[in-house]
DNA sequence: GCCGTTTTCGGCCCGACTGTTTTCAGTCG
């Protein structure tokens, strides 16, 4: 059995023994052995001592033991015998958490999701105390409302973050905001948004979010804080937190979470005899204290800055203890490499485009349209794309502190062959290659496309190297590992693509293309002016992997991008 | 069930909101 399986088990027993109305502590001990096998960068067989592991003690390391010799848990096996597999299912039902499903199923012999219903019609569960009319109701609402989809992609709830800001900013008892939770700590997937809003007047403020925001359900509205799911096609659920000027950093921090993290920072706290809360720090004499921002926090505690991105719950704390995170950030950014314009499928001009990145700060920017065979996309020929190289010569000149280079986004063909020969690959500063094409092909003709690729002198970068698109679809079936290989062994630079419908590579594979020496390009792929902007999603994809600047290229100054360009590959 | 530079026993992260209750338990994040 994996770490994955018997994380998986250990979460299983933890959940069994909520509905029997365990000891909180206790369940929250068998997740916790969870995390702490989740967090180890060991392998099972690697790891020798398991009850060494801060959380693992005996009994779980007993648990863990019979699990990698036998495949099973006599623990589990004992608690599935007892209680019944349905109930399982009735712990995703708002509302309901172990102990209410403990009762039902104790009081009135509730087993599975048809069982509750049918007590709950009777007008059975109102008379247990505890529950009620509005209990039963709820339960009943629940029961018959289709299941969500646990998680939704970045892309749509960006989307819709982005909305819900531009009605923030309309709204006068608002004086300032930012999103939190999920989407501020750049998750691929997440359940929900969380807005953190600063306000002096939290019921004017929720009052005027309700008429202006197209609100599907008020889940909770209190002073502080208020939930509703949106009038969405997913029924997104938004949490508004509600802070003063002198909390919001606090309430940022907190919100932001992860939970994990907010849980070290609370034990950290508590070492020191102090309490840290969304409203800020309480000393040990009772006094609290409150920040101008969450940097002044983590210095308070002899942290450095942890980026949302590392909130995780991992060894974020350590790391900061010991001094400045390496990591990359957007400041470092130098260039763009990854372009489109009207000449292909852009919706702006090659003018339009250099001038964004101009005003964005960049020293550089490259002309990246699509090669010939990409017919839906507008591919250049032979022909227009000599033009083009002249035309971006033409602009070049315009611009004596900025840089247009001239590349192509070349398809990597079904048979495995490259869309333009050598002899034009040649007049180009920069060439990219990707799959654009029969994504159902076995991993052999994959990976022989790609490797094809890698090896041909002129490619430098292999673009958005999985072919995902969050939330869309999985991308072609490719050996990352082994891409990887092949980058490190041509000198090819592999594409971290900071479209918001990709991230790819993920942070996952990033780590391990740092790890292998192999080097990272960060584009945005920007096929619009306002494209350009999601570039910080691929910056945050990266603070997430832990890369470092200087193992990116496009944040080295122009000089050495030039001469990287000039030079051959390995 | 786990853990110990306060502790081998008695804690375990903190607070908002709802629905049930007349002071609080359960759920959620």
């Amino acid at each position: 059995m994996d770490k994955k399986q018997i994380i998986k088990q250990l979460d299983m027993i933890a959940v069994y023994l909520e509905i029997k109305g365990e000891n909180t502590f206790k369940v929250a001990a068998y997740h916790r052995a969870g995390r702490a096998l989740e967090n180890d960068p060991r392998s099972m067989k690697e790891i020798d001592d398991l009850s060494k592991l801060k959380g693992i003690g005996k009994s779980t390391a007993q648990v863990i033991e019979e699990l990698l010799v036998h495949g099973q848990s006599s623990v589990l096996d004992a608690l599935e015998k007892e209680i019944p597999r349905g109930l399982i299912d009735l712990l995703r039902l708002p509302g309901l958490g172990g102990k209410k499903i403990g009762r039902l199923y104790r009081e009135l012999d509730v087993i599975d999701r048809d069982s509750l219903r049918k007590v709950c019609e009777q007008g059975k569960v109102r008379l247990l105390s505890g529950f009620g009319e509005k209990t039963e109701k709820h339960i009943l609402q629940a029961l018959s409302e289709q299941q969500r989809p646990a998680e939704l992609a970045v892309p749509y709830m960006l989307e819709l973050a982005e909305k819900i800001m531009c009605i923030l900013r309309q709204i006068k008892s608002i004086k300032r905001f930012s999103y939190a939770g999920s989407l501020r700590r750049t998750k691929e997937k997440m359940k929900d948004l969380d807005f953190v809003i600063e306000t002096e007047q939290s019921e004017q403020t929720s009052e005027d979010l309700l008429t202006s925001l197209p609100v599907n359900e008020v889940v909770g509205r209190g002073e502080a804080k208020m939930t509703v799911l949106l009038d969405d096609p997913a029924h997104v659920s938004v949490d508004f937190r509600f802070a003063e000027k002198k909390t919001y950093a606090s309430m940022l921090l907190h919100f932001t979470g992860s939970q994990a993290h907010n849980v070290l920072l609370r034990r950290l706290a508590k070492t020191r005899h102090e309490k840290i809360s969304e409203y800020g720090i309480e000393r040990s004499d009772g006094s609290v204290l409150t920040f101008d921002s969450e940097t002044a926090i983590y210095n308070y505690f002899g942290l450095t800055y942890i980026p949302p991105q590392v909130r995780e719950g991992k060894q974020e704390i350590e790391w900061a203890q010991e001094g400045a995170l390496p990591f990359i950030k957007c400041s470092d950014i130098k260039g763009d490499l990854h372009m489109h314009s009207t000449w292909s499928d852009g919706s702006h001009t090659i003018m339009e485009m250099a001038s964004a990145m101009r005003a964005k700060g960049y020293a550089y920017a490259c002309l990246t349209d699509h090669s010939r065979s990409l017919r839906v996309a507008n591919g250049l020929s032979f022909e227009r794309l000599d033009e083009q190289i002249s035309e971006v010569a033409r602009i070049n000149k315009q611009f004596d502190d900025f840089t247009l280079f001239s590349g192509t986004e070349m398809d990597i063909l079904p048979d495995g062959a490259l869309d333009y020969p050598d002899e034009m690959l040649k007049k180009l500063d920069f060439v990219i290659a990707s799959v654009h094409s029969s994504f159902s092909q076995d991993r052999r003709h994959i990976m022989k496309r790609l490797e094809n690729a890698c090896r041909n002198p002129h490619v430098r970068l292999i673009a958005h190297p999985t072919g995902r698109l969050l939330g869309k679809r999985r991308g072609y079936d490719v050996d990352v590992e082994q891409l990887i290989e092949l980058a490190k062994e041509t000198g090819t630079v592999l594409e971290l693509n900071a479209s918001r419908s990709r991230l790819d590579l993920s942070a996952k594979w990033l780590d391990k293309v740092q790890k292998a020496g192999v080097k990272i390009a960060i584009n945005t792929d920007s096929h619009s002016l306002q494209m350009i902007e999601d570039m910080h999603l691929g910056v945050e994809t990266a603070i997430r992997a832990g890369i470092r600047p200087e193992n990116v290229i496009n944040t080295w100054p122009i000089n050495r991008i030039r001469d990287f360009l000039l030079q051959k590959k390995r």
